[in-house]
DNA sequence: CCCTGATTCGC
DNA sequence: GCGAATCAGG
């Protein structure tokens, strides 16, 4: 996957996501293994959360806190992308 | 029922 | 900084 998001990248994300579309458009269009969530955090991180053009999920805000990882809350694989 | 964005934490 | 998980609402 891309861990850095080059220009082109954060150039599309923006407009796709000022355009309206949504996280998951976003990820389609640009392929690779990019998720909603991938978009949506980078989108956050430039500041365009809430910048959005449609409603919906965009009404609300504030999230639950997250249980942090206290005994085995991601006992997910964490990182094991097949290391060569 | 599924989908949407938003937030938080771990790496 | 990035990604994935979780939450809450429509």
């Amino acid at each position: 996957m891309n861990a850095h998001w080059d220009k082109p990248r954060m150039e599309v994300l923006t407009r796709l996501w000022l355009s309206g579309k949504t996280a998951r458009m976003i990820a389609e269009k640009l392929g690779g293994g990019v998720t909603r969530n991938a978009v949506i955090g980078k989108a956050h991180r430039l500041g365009l959360t809430g910048k959005h053009g449609s409603k919906s999920a965009a009404l609300k805000r504030a999230r639950a806190f997250r249980p942090k990882g206290s005994d085995q809350q991601r006992q997910r694989v964490s990182k094991t992308r097949a290391y060569s």
